[in-house]
DNA sequence: GCCCAGATGCGAGCAGCTCGCAAGTAACCC
DNA sequence: GGGTTACTTGCGAGCTGCTCGCATCTGGGC
């Protein structure tokens, strides 16, 4: 089994813990989510559709809520266009190049130093997750 | 003569410089961001059409891409919601505290150490203006 | 004043969601 | 397995925050 799968197991399973009801939708949508990182929710509702049609655009939006809310799933701001989707877990942030549209992955942990720093001097506690961080890569400096 | 009176005059001649046309939306609009940063397109309209109703909310749009494009201007994302707009050269980065929705002003020079170590380190050079870093003030914490 | 490239008012259109409602169904109980 | 019911869904309308095409108007060089 792949570790993916496993990972929509997880969603699945605990989103039951909860309370919440388990469709074929709300499967569907965990297994492309785990399996896919930072897709925009119009392209899980492509993903989706390929095995069931009949998932509608709007339950794909109201999963995604219901997931995040249940602390398995987060969106990020990639600059503009659509939020991207990814597990809560994910281990890395992501810093987008304004020139070329890259997106460079860094731990999540080398940020730890500079969270500190700025909580100490401003105490303020930035989540580096939600808005990525944009500028210039190397290449395009 | 106000200090932002004054901001608003050297939007202005600039753009006349760069061979733009001076009108009398133009000025009202320069006027009003330089003398309240952090307004939405939205809001701009509104001080425009308290004296010039006959502004339209397009013109406002399109005079607030002209004046980023002449680098005099830029806007910036608070989190969801419109962007906001500021004077190109305002000296200060933003926190907005996503509890209590407080936007903290921090100098953009106490972000030198942290671009340094991120550019040394991963190679890109992170442009904190343009997205606002989002967490958590002292208060929510 | 005259002229015309550039700016404007206006309205339609668009992306990316969000919501109300009636119909459908998961999960609990027997 | 079947009944019940509250939760979930498909569907479509609606909303925010812009963006654009077009006909009209006007700033600024002459």
């Amino acid at each position: 089994m792949s570790p993916e799968h496993h990972d929509a197991e997880v969603l699945i399973r605990t989103l039951r813990e909860q309370g919440q009801r388990v469709t074929t939708g709300r499967r569907a949508i965990a297994e492309v989510v785990a399996t896919n990182p930072d897709l925009s929710a119009e392209e899980i509702v492509g993903f989706v559709q390929r095995d069931h049609p009949e998932v509608h655009p709007s339950t794909v939006y109201r999963t995604l809520e219901t997931l995040e809310e249940a602390g398995l799933v987060r969106h990020v701001h990639l600059g503009h266009g659509p939020a991207r989707w990814q597990l809560a877990d994910d281990p890395s942030h992501r810093l987008v190049c304004e020139g070329c549209g890259a997106v460079q992955l860094v731990p999540r942990v080398r940020f730890d130093d500079v969270r500190g720093q700025v909580e100490a001097e401003f105490g303020f506690a930035i989540a580096f997750g939600h808005f990525a961080m944009t500028g210039r890569c190397a290449a395009c400096r």
